[in-house]
This record gives structure tokens, C-alpha cells and sequence, in this order.
DNA sequence: ATCTTGACAGACG
DNA sequence: TCGTCTGCCAAGA
């Protein structure tokens, strides 16, 4: 049963989590769902996520910190303008202290 | 069933 | 340091 989306699931639910303030990167996620090399899927699993809004898509962004999904949100901007709401200071599309803000979804479920 | 696309990441030159 | 290619895997046409 349910092994549609299962891989989705999994992503939706570690994303989720992701604690307002806090980023994450799509590898890390990928990771966390057992599956390290398909962060790319991640990212397509957000695409569809971003219709939900129990995950904060906006939270995800790459491993550069880059909000390279920001052109998949309504409004270009909408995504930084979020996350510098939400007390992650956002420069240029991109996360500054990203590592500071980084949240790792493994160390939270494990 | 096959080919193309894609919100990534790591390797290579 | 920077630009380009490959690997990875799932979904849509």
C-alpha cells in the first residue's frame, strides 16, 4: 500500500520539520529519505510539494544556499522576501550564513 | 514502452 | 577559480 509517492512522502515529511528560521539543502534531504543520490528528485518531489502548504518549500533551497526554486514560486522575490521573514537573511537569491541556518533533517530524525 | 526534462551534486579539465 | 559533463532516478509526453 501507498508506495506511489512513498519517496515523496518522505521528502514532505522531512521538509515538514524544518524549524521556521531554518534552511535545508536538497542533498541533505535526499539523504535523509535513503536516497543520497537522487537529490534531483527531491527538488521534483518540491514541485509538487510547493502545491502544500504543509511544506515549506521555501526552506529548501541548494547546497549552495542558492534559492534556485524561487522561479517556481508565484511570485519571483516571494521566496527570499519568506525566508528573510521568517529570520533567515536572504541576499541576491541567496542564503547568507548558510551553514549557520542550515538545518540538518538527519540529525533531527536520527 | 521510449525519450526528454529537471527546485541537484559531485567530478573533471 | 570557473565552466562543463556525467550520474542519478522519477514523471510527463
Amino acid at each position: 500500500m501507498a508506495l506511489e509517492t512513498n519517496f515523496f512522502e518522505r521528502v514532505y515529511e522531512v521538509v515538514r520539520q524544518i524549524p521556521k528560521g531554518k534552511v535545508s539543502s536538497y542533498g541533505a534531504i535526499a539523504k535523509s529519505v535513503g536516497a543520497a543520490k537522487s537529490a534531483r528528485m527531491v527538488g521534483y518531489a518540491m514541485n509538487s510539494a510547493k502545491d502544500l502548504e504543509d511544506v515549506p518549500a521555501h526552506r529548501v533551497v541548494n547546497r549552495n544556499g542558492l534559492l534556485t526554486g524561487k522561479s517556481h514560486f508565484g511570485d519571483h522575490g516571494a521566496m527570499q522576501q519568506m525566508l528573510e521573514e521568517e529570520g533567515v537573511p536572504v541576499k541576491d537569491l541567496k542564503v547568507q550564513d548558510f551553514q549557520k541556518h542550515f538545518w540538518d533533517p538527519i540529525k533531527h530524525l536520527k
